[in-house]
Order: structure tokens, then sequence, then C-alpha cells
RNA sequence: CGGGAUGUAGCGCAGCCCGGCUAGCGCGCUUGCCUUGGGCGCAAGAGGUCCCGGGUUCAAAUCCCGGCAUCCCGACCA
């Protein structure tokens, strides 16, 4: 491809509106541009690099006999509603307005719908089908350029099984060949566990980079590699320590004390000894929740014990359930409560909590002695530097960016749209599916997060938009453009993608400074100085290494770099 | 959806408080000359709904009201 022919708009300056590097230098490098919050054109170059993204994927994908599909953006409403998701979506998902049609945001129904059909028998069982196709999600906050966007590409994956085993299987498929699309993009990934959130289902992973402006929170271990979302990551941290002796619960005046702080600040005691109080409503029910001392509450994994409809208790309801305020609240003496409480808590004695009386606590109070409880469950959101639950090492807690996700869904699907096969016996029974996906755009853009440097992008093999970059430096002299344009035609000959910078109206430094933006991976620069001695330079972008070749060698040196 | 900021040429911005002359600067773009190993130089040009609508005023990019859009923080995020 001619440089002077090919459209790469590139920008000296930075776009305002561009916070993060990724976005910033795909702006810069002419790869998009922005139509609207979320919505984004992609340019020749940058499309050149989806497409090399798309082909690793479905390399790896057809590997583990995965057939593609090309399903349909546009769905009928009805669909949406067979399965409840049109309201579990809500907002989220895109409605059109003269027709009941939505947008996709995702492609369960569809497929199950498809299954329904066409798959009667368990003989048709296995099935991996997946399409590499635009989804729309009605974000109520675009960011990060590419990152999350209102529309994106991605593979969906989806596995169709006649057994719990053969589900574990493909679970286990799709977990290997994301590892070996991650790795063969360059990217430096790692693996956590995951709630599986509103999809429903027994097991989820996400695939994560870490990455400053990363939206998802990741707790991991560099010792012994244990990874896991904020969601539902575990810790050793020490539980209450049961003292010998219960002491007799006493009332303490505390005025003025409303948190977790103020209490142990008035009374000069260890943050251990203190139960805080949470209430939410389930359904009907109110529910106390007892954290000790400032531990937070992790509504996902409330929401695992108690389902996802509850609710914090509101100001009103909870002077009206337990006569006092939030911060005077406490597990005694409450009528038709649910308790619940986190583990950490259990076994503990001598504790304080509210007294269910504005400005009064209740000290000494032995969890087992005095309160029903209903189940004790791990409730507490994990902080830095608490130790691994697997190695006692500190716990690192990062930011990360979500490339892919892997699920077991179980027969939610197919028993919603009744998508049933007939088994060995003749039975009817629901076929069981997987879904994975992986955000296209978010590979590219978080490739580029962890390979640029102040001058630009550094692709590399596997998705650089061009195999070389060959640099014309010097367009009015005769002897460089006659060697550049007759290794032009050689390289193209020998099946290399060359993007020649054949621009004459343009300064030498105006050149280097593309090249490294736009970050191929190999430049053959031709100039003068060399070419008279019959040779040109090849300077590697990552290195900064530039070794002389004789043009002779050129095309064989290059093939040899492509192979290594 | 709550909080904050911004909106002036393709891009980056100044001007706005404190209303007033032909709305300005850098980059980019066009033409000519020049230059050719790190975003080159000189000269001449083109390019504007000052986000939109309303109001105040002799006079509005500037003040007031309403709206829209974009970005950031938070909430949300199968």
């Amino acid at each position: 491809m001619r440089l002077s022919k090919y459209f790469i708009p590139t920008l000296k300056e930075i776009p305002s509106d561009a916070l993060i590097p990724s976005h910033q230098l795909m702006l810069r490098a002419g790869m998009i541009r922005s139509l609207g919050a979320g919505v984004y054109s992609f340019l020749p170059l940058g499309y050149r690099i989806i497409k090399k993204v798309m082909d690793v994927i479905r390399d790896e994908m057809d590997a583990i006999g995965g057939q593609e599909f090309h399903l349909p953006a546009l769905n009928p409403l009805e669909l949406w509603e067979e399965t409840g998701r049109a309201k579990d979506f809500g907002d989220t998902m895109f409605h059109l307005k003269n027709r009941p049609l939505v947008l996709a945001p995702t492609h369960e129904e569809v497929i199950c719908q498809i299954a329904k059909n066409h798959i009667k028998s368990y003989r048709a069982l296995p099935q991996i089908w997946y399409q590499i196709q635009m989804k729309f999600r009605n974000e109520p906050r675009p960011r990060s350029g590419v990152i999350r966007g209102r529309q994106f590409f991605m593979k969906d994956s989806y596995t169709l099984d006649a057994t719990w085993e053969g589900l574990d299987k493909g679970y286990e498929l799709h977990a290997e060949a994301y590892k070996k699309i991650f790795t063969r993009a360059g990217l430096k990934y790692f693996i956590v566990g995951a709630s599986s959130g509103a999809m429903g289902g027994s097991a989820s992973q996400e695939f994560m980079i870490e990455s400053e402006s990363g939206e998802d929170t990741c707790a991991v271990c560099d010792h012994c590699g244990y990874a896991a979302n904020l969601e539902v990551a575990t810790s050793n941290i020490p539980k209450a320590q049961r003292e010998k002796e219960s002491k007799e619960i006493q009332e303490i005046h505390t005025p003025n004390v409303g948190t977790i702080d103020e209490l142990k600040e008035f009374l000069k005691v260890d943050e251990r000894f203190l139960a805080k109080s949470l209430v939410y409503m389930q359904d009907k029910t109110p529910v106390l929740i007892l954290m000790m001392g400032n531990d937070q509450l992790n509504e996902t994994k409330l929401r695992a014990v108690l389902g996802a409809d509850v609710r914090p208790c509101r100001q009103d309801e909870l002077l009206m359930l337990t006569g006092a305020d939030a911060g005077s609240i406490g597990p005694i003496g409450l009528q038709g409560f649910k308790i619940i409480v986190d583990k950490r808590l259990k076994g503990g004695n001598n504790l304080i909590s509210g007294a269910n009386k504005n400005d009064y606590h209740l000290g000494d109070i032995d969890l087992q002695r005095d309160v029903k409880v209903d189940g004790y469950y791990d409730l507490r959101i994990i902080n830095a530097h608490e130790p691994c639950s697997k190695c006692n090492s500190p716990l690192r807690i990062v930011n990360a960016i979500e490339l892919g996700h892997i699920f077991k869904l179980g027969t939610k699907y197919a028993d919603a749209m009744h998508a049933y096969y007939l088994d060995e016996d003749g039975k009817e029974k629901p076929i069981i599916m997987g879904s994975y996906g992986i955000g296209v755009e978010r590979m590219m853009a978080c490739f580029i997060e962890q390979n640029h440097d102040k001058h630009g992008i550094i692709w590399n093999k596997a998705l650089t938009p061009f195999h070389v970059h060959l640099v014309m430096v010097n367009s009015n002299n005769e002897k460089v453009v006659s060697v550049a344009e007759n290794l032009y035609t050689k390289l193209q000959q020998s099946l290399i993608d060359v993007l020649f910078d054949d621009r004459d109206d343009v300064s030498p430094g105006f050149k280097f400074k593309d090249a490294d933006l736009l970050g191929i991976p190999l430049q053959i620069i031709v100039g003068e100085k060399n070419v008279i001695h019959g040779n040109v330079e090849m300077k590697d972008r990552r290195t900064s290494k530039r070794e002389i070749v004789e043009l002779g060698k050129v095309v064989s040196f290059v093939e040899k770099y492509l192979e290594s």
C-alpha cells in the first residue's frame, strides 16, 4: 500500500477528549474517529487491525471445533420477553421505536431458538457455535475510547450439551482457546474467578489485563497466582477470637456516635469487638447483616446469598422497623428480622453493637448465646495487603480491563424457551448451555495500552496492520526512488504486506515520526547515505536497533524476521 | 441517574469575569519558492451558525433563562 494514496489521517496533537494512551494513539494514528458518545468509525488502518484480531480469534475457535454463524443484530422483542431478559436488561438494551424489535446485546436467545428448532436428539450434541458480530448496548456512560462503547464487536460462542460433563469439557476447551488467543495476540493477561451475576449458571471466569484505566477491580496474589474479581475475592484475614468468658450484656450510653470510627474512638476499643449492622429488604422481609468493625459489605456476595432483588432499607423503614436510626441498629430485640452474619464474626462474644435505641449501644453480646443467627456467610469486601487465602502472601488490589468472560449457563435458557432434546432413553431433557465472549476492540485497545512508548504504538507480528513499513527518505533523489520502488515491488511479490511511504511532499522527519506513531514493528529505511553503498537500513520499532542490510538480501531478511 | 467541567476554523487553544472596532493564535490545509536522516524555512491565501433556542441591551462569543452535546467522578455494567 502506498501511503501517498492511503487514507491515514495522523494527528500531531492529542485530541482533548482522549485521556488514556490507547484512545489517544488510535486517534492520532488515524485508526478511528468518534461519531458520538461510545460510537466509533474504524478507518482503513484501524479496521485492518480489527481484522487481524478477528483472524487470531477465528483460528483458535475453529481449532476447537467451533462453527461460525452470523446472527442478526435485530431481534424480535418477543424473543427477549420469553426468557425475561427484556426486563433484566432494561434500559441497557436498545429498543426500536417503529417496530417491536431490539438491537441484540448478546445472543443466547437466538442461539437457543435455533437449537430448539433443530437439535432434537442427543446424537446432534455437543455443538460449539460462534460468531464475531456487532453488539449493541445502551451504556449509560461510554468511556475510555473503544473500551466501553455503545456498539462493539464481540466474539460470542455458545456450547450446547446433553450432559454436565459435556458442559465442563466445552468450558475447558474455551478456557484453553482463550489462553491461546490472548497469548498469540501478545497480551499480558490473568484469569480470575468471577461472579456469574444475572446470567445465572454455576461457574464463570474472566480474562483480565491489569490497567489503571480498568473498570473492574481484582485481588491478585503475586506469589501463588491467586486472582479473583473483588466481587467474589476472599482472604485469610483473622476471624473473631472467642474470649474465655462471656460477660453479661450491658447498655452503653453513646451520645452523638454514628459511625464505627466514632464508636471506636468513643469507647477506645479494638475494631474487632464492634459488630456493624446493615439492614436490607429481601422482598418484604427485613434482613439484618452483621459485619465486623468497619468491614464493607460486598453487595454481589450478598445477592448470591439472598437473591438478586435485595435492596438497602430506606431510612424511614429503618426507624419504623427497629425504632432507631442507622448507627444505633443491632441484633438484639428485633422482631420479624432475618439475621445473617459475616463469617469473620463467627463465634464472636463480648461484641458491641447498636441497641436499637438512638444514642445507645449494647456491650458484651455473645452471638451464640444472644442472637438467633440465620446463617454465616462470606459477605465482606477484602482490602489490599490482606493475606492470600491460598498462600498467605499479601494481596494486591488492582484495576483491570475485562477482555473475555466464560460462563457455564446450565439450562436457564433451554428451560425458559423449551429447548429440549431426546436422550438415549427417549426422555425429553433441556439442552445445557455455556456462553463465552471476547471483546474485539478491547483486545486492540489493551494491546496498545501494554505496547506503546512516547513515540507511538509498537505492534507485534500477530496484530500489525502491515508486515513492514518501507520509508523512502529522499524522494528527490533518483537513486533512492528507484531502489525504494524496486524494493516495494519485490517485497509484494514475496507476499509481504508493505506500507510504502512514497510521499514526495513530506520531509524525512515527518515520515520517521509517522512510522513510529503507526508502530509497524519493522521499518525499512531507504536513504541516500546507505543507498550509495548499495544498502538499506532496518529498524526494529520496539528496540530502535538498526541494522545495515545489502539491497539483495532485504527480502530474505524480512522473510526470516517474519518467521522468527 | 446524581455531582463537576467544557462547547469559538479540521485539531489544540486564547478572548468571556469587567458587553463595544474587521473574533484571534499555533498546528493542519491551498498556491509558489525552498529544503531532504527526526513533525524544515519563506511568502501569499482559503477556511467561522463563537453548540442550539429565547431574553436583557443602542450593542452579546461575553450577561440571564431553557435545551442539546461531549468529557470526567460516582451509581450502573449479561
